[in-house]
RNA sequence: GGACGCUUAGCUCAGUUGGCUAGAGCAUCUCGUUUACACCGAGAGGGUCCAAGGUUCGAGUCCUUGAGCGUCCACCA
């Protein structure tokens, strides 16, 4: 073996064994209808951004899945793709801009969209390229980008269904809008921070009132009060002239559920443009709105010496004329959260605005949603439900299944508070909203190409709208129109819906629930069968990783000191659904040792095989438990991998391989080499690790086979199955006790200090067990170092000598020289007081009729046996105690 | 204000329908280079499983309450 490495090389093999899979077609599957088709979307990194561990962790998961669905038969597609990421990448080429002082308007917005592409595709194989280095066995052949022409086309259409549905509809309605960004957001875009403010008590003709923005003041057309108040009770409806700042102004006092009585005095001045829950009293009680803060967050003109002011500084102002009028009582700090961009951070503005929004309440008819002969509606009683109806159902019904199910709750809360979702932005970089307006006869038209020409009065002064569609709109067809939605193409029949979804629980909203919306909608089929969230990943400390702290790690430079293989399995092993994990490079470092451990154990298997002829007919006792031991591997881990406990799956190829394997049969086999079993083991080693640490274990395979022109791939091997005529549990329990014996010798030894080097002689009388410790009696006196073994039934207890029993079992070290006998009485004595308290334990269990009556019967056997062989150690070691 | 999660060895975490003298990796200590691997081997120490109640023959596991930490959601101006 010269010319194989001792230590194993990641670099040497990762990317040309991803270049061998990639060219030989080995990720893209065929369209066979006698086979399953496993597929995963994967979710799009976006177009310009660079791998991080969030990404990491998505893609070693879903590889993982694929790699083994595709080992157990499936017709497996992953699909990749980015996503154009709207405001993200807009914000990016905005920053280059800036640099250049420049602003996307100094371009316009066909040069500046000129511009964001050349980033795009200057940028995008960056993505691409680290996503292939992690492994990731995804179809590049149907690689997908959510603005393509043909997604861009997808987009579209769902507009103009939903707008011919009646479910997207254009309002004047209370928005958030970010200044910075210059757009609105939706809901769940909007993220919030603490704030130490302040609480501003104003004179406010006959009430005394809190508020945290006084300069909203400017707005206000209202009062309203919680219906039951007592103290308000006789001004509801009436009108009053407020003294402001600019004078009187004229509000109205309403009533609504929606006030809270304990908060301040009870009474709310509404301003209705500027909040989202004055917004909703105005809407209930007809009150005038009053717009006073305009896009860029600035005080508009109606609003006299404050005009031009930001809120800021209008706030400022008022305070301060308030104060010199007297109708400011008190200021009193005052902690809350304040809403942000989750973009960029700058305060949420709230206001009025005329936006495209999609109605998630209106109902459809059960005959518009059931567009295919499947379950969709499945038990659900009515005759016309909503988008939220179908995207709770589906969830509630089971057909879409959550991992970890506590998510349940969470989607079904967000869902069921689901308001209209505001779809237009005022970007540039995204689907532009494919509506026409005709100056000329005023003709609204919801088109899916460019359009020049009026259809109604042939005018050709048109003006397509200006505004583009949220990001999520188009992520949210992702899994049907990457298929080529809509048309009807072999793929969308074949690979939709698709089996999983795998992806963050933080954006759960953003992406997972929309989707479900829009393919209930769109194609009426569900998205996906099964939604897998994972974790975020956190430092040691468990910090969030972030640029400031300093303390994120780059998965690039992991690869590049530990490997894929170790990066992914320090992602995959140790983590639960749904819960964050911590990461750091120790982990990594213990599982790239893992993967040398493997390398070489392959190396020594390859080291006695030449030196070995086979034999594989003849299997010995240790043959016959490593046999037995492989085929509950497969078995255990077909099973955790079926029920998508990963980390359990990982683990327990993790320790087969290192304790059971290269601890023992590979110790055994340099004593009682049988190549063919060697060979066996391994190869089920390397189909089961295979989908957790792709690049090593085609590297062994291949090494394995060498020059051979025909060479198999290990990737596309058939997933092992457990072979029963390979079971030998008799065996199999007989050498456990040999190993137990020789880890008794080994303890033994330390003990009474035997220096490492010193072989000894020692005595097993072995009861029942006798002929199995004989036939490994060469194996017993190599791995516990002995010079001499005799082994017999029963004999005489030995003299000056240490002792240990496994249950009948008697091991004796003569070691007269270093036995020091005060020491040794000690010992058992310790012995003894362990075993009593033990044997004490259970006698008590077995001695409570409530429990021989109620446990199962196995459950009582198994303490009876543990009693029995309990009582058979104290036996013998209160006879040793007499010869000490 | 609601919901959820976490709390198990010095550290990071497993522990699946209750059956556990509670496990792993790292770290610590002792010893060690015989045909793979020092990215290694052998052995050892280390835990009232956050607290208090309850259910049960039996609780790390289920229920209730509480504490600490964390996350998400919400229209408290």
């Amino acid at each position: 073996m010269p010319d194989i490495a001792k230590v194993y090389d990641a670099k040497k093999y990762e990317d040309s064994i991803y270049q061998m899979w990639d060219k030989l077609g080995l990720f893209s599957p065929e369209i066979d209808p006698s086979k399953k088709p496993f597929t995963i979307a994967m979710p799009p990194p976006n177009a310009t951004g660079t791998l991080h561990l969030g990404h990491a962790t998505m893609l070693a998961l879903e590889d993982l899945m694929v790699r083994y669905k595709r080992m157990a038969g499936f017709e497996t597609l992953w699909l990749p793709g980015t996503d154009h990421a709207a405001i993200a990448t807009q914000n990016k080429v905005e920053g280059i801009l800036a640099k250049e002082h420049k602003t996307r308007h100094d371009l316009g917005r066909e040069r500046f969209l000129e511009k964001v592409k050349e980033y795009v595709a200057s940028s995008q194989d960056t993505i691409k390229n680290q996503v292939k280095k992690m492994g990731s066995s995804c179809d590049w052949s149907r690689e997908a980008y959510t603005f393509s022409d043909k997604l861009s086309f997808a987009v579209n259409t769902v507009f103009k269904r939903m707008y011919e549905d009646g479910l997207v509809y254009r309002g004047n309605r209370i928005v958030n809008w970010c200044c910075r960004c210059h757009s609105t957001l939706a809901d769940d875009e909007v993220s919030y921070k603490d704030e130490n403010g302040k609480l501003y008590w104003i004179k406010y003709g006959p009430f005394e009132l809190a508020t945290t923005r006084p300069e909203t003041k400017l707005g206000d057309t209202a009062v309203a009060v919680h219906p039951d108040d007592f103290r308000y009770k006789n001004l509801i409806g009436k009108k009053f002239n407020i003294l402001g700042v600019l004078g009187e102004f004229e509000i109205t006092v309403v009533a609504d559920e929606l006030v809270d009585r304990e908060f301040g005095s009870g009474a709310v001045k509404v301003t209705p443009s500027h909040s989202f829950m004055d917004f909703e009293i105005a809407q209930r009680h007809n009150l005038p709105f009053k717009q006073i803060i305009n896009e860029e967050g600035k005080m508009m003109d109606n609003c006299g010496k404050y005009a031009g002011m930001t809120t800021l500084e209008c706030r400022k102002a008022i305070v301060e004329d308030m104060k010199n009028m007297g109708i400011l009582l008190k200021v009193e700090d005052y902690s809350h959260k304040i809403s942000i961009c989750y973009r960029c951070g700058t305060v949420i503005e709230p206001l009025t605005s005329e936006q495209w929004f999609i109605n998630v309440n209106k109902k459809l008819s059960r005959e518009s949603w059931q567009k295919k002969d499947n379950d969709l509606l499945k038990d659900l009683e009515g005759t016309s439900f909503s988008l939220k109806d179908i995207a709770n159902h589906v969830v509630r019904s089971g057909q879409v299944k959550i991992i970890p199910d506590r998510f349940n709750n969470t989607y079904f809360h967000w869902m069921e508070n689901l308001r209209d979702w505001c779809i237009s932005r005022q970007i540039w970089w995204g689907h532009r909203v494919p509506v026409y307006y005709c100056h000329d006869c005023h003709h609204i038209m919801v088109e899916l190409e460019p359009m020049s020409v009026c259809n109604k009065c042939s005018s050709v002064n048109l003006k397509q709208d200006e505004d583009t569609l949220d990001t999520w709109f188009s992520s949210a067809l992702w899994t049907f129109s990457t298929l080529g939605w809509p048309e009807q193409t072999q793929d969308l029949k074949y690979f939709h819906p698709t089996q999983v979804m795998e992806t963050g629980y933080d954006i759960l909203f953003f992406w997972v629930a929309r989707m479900i919306i829009m393919s209930t909608y769109a194609v009426g089929e569900i998205p996906f069968e099964t939604v897998y969230l994972h974790g975020l990943v956190r430092d040691k400390e468990g910090r969030k990783m972030s640029k400031s702290l300093g303390n994120g790690i780059d998965p690039l430079d992991m690869i590049d000191k530990f490997g894929a293989d170790a990066v992914r399995l320090s992602l995959l092993i140790g983590t639960t659904p749904g819960n964050d994990m911590r990461l750091y490079e120790e982990k990594i470092s213990g599982y790239r040792n893992f993967v040398n451990k493997l390398w070489n154990a392959f190396r020594l298997v390859m080291m006695i095989c030449e030196n070995n002829a086979g034999d594989s007919a003849n299997l010995n006792l240790a043959d016959k438990w490593i046999m037995t031991e492989t085929q509950s591997l497969v078995e255990e881990v077909t099973t955790m991998l079926d029920e998508y406990r990963f980390s359990d799956a990982g683990s327990r190829i993790y320790d087969f391989t290192w304790s059971v394997f290269c601890d023992w049969y590979l110790e055994i086999s340099k004593i009682h080499p049988n190549p063919a079993v060697l060979k066996y083991v391994l190869d089920i080693i390397l189909k089961l690790a295979h989908p957790f640490s792709p690049f090593v274990t085609e590297a062994v395979y291949q090494e394995i086979q060498g020059a051979d022109p025909n060479s198999n791939i290990l990737m596309i091997q058939s997933w092992p199955k457990p072979q029963n005529d390979l079971i030998f549990a008799e065996e199999a329990k007989q050498m456990e006790t040999v190993v137990e014996v020789i880890k008794e010798i080994r303890s033994l030894r330390v003990q009474v200090k035997v220096e490492a080097v010193r072989k000894i002689q020692a005595y097993i009388y072995g009861a029942e067990m006798t002929t199995a410790l004989m036939k490994k009696s060469e194996v017993i006196k190599r791995l516990a170092n002995l010079s001499e073994l005799i082994i017999a039934q029963s004999g005489q207890k030995i003299e000056k000598s240490i002792s240990k029993f496994v249950g009948n079992i008697e091991i004796y070290l003569p070691l007269e020289s270093l036995v020091d006998s005060a020491k040794e009485r000690l010992r058992l004595k310790k012995e003894i007081e362990r075993l009593n308290a033990y044997i004490t334990a259970l006698q008590l269990k077995l001695n409570n009729n409530d429990f021989t009556a109620k446990a199962p019967a196995h459950v009582v056997e198994l303490e009876q046996q543990k009693l029995l062989t309990a009582r058979m150690e104290l036996n013998k070691i209160e006879e040793q105690l007499k010869e000490v």
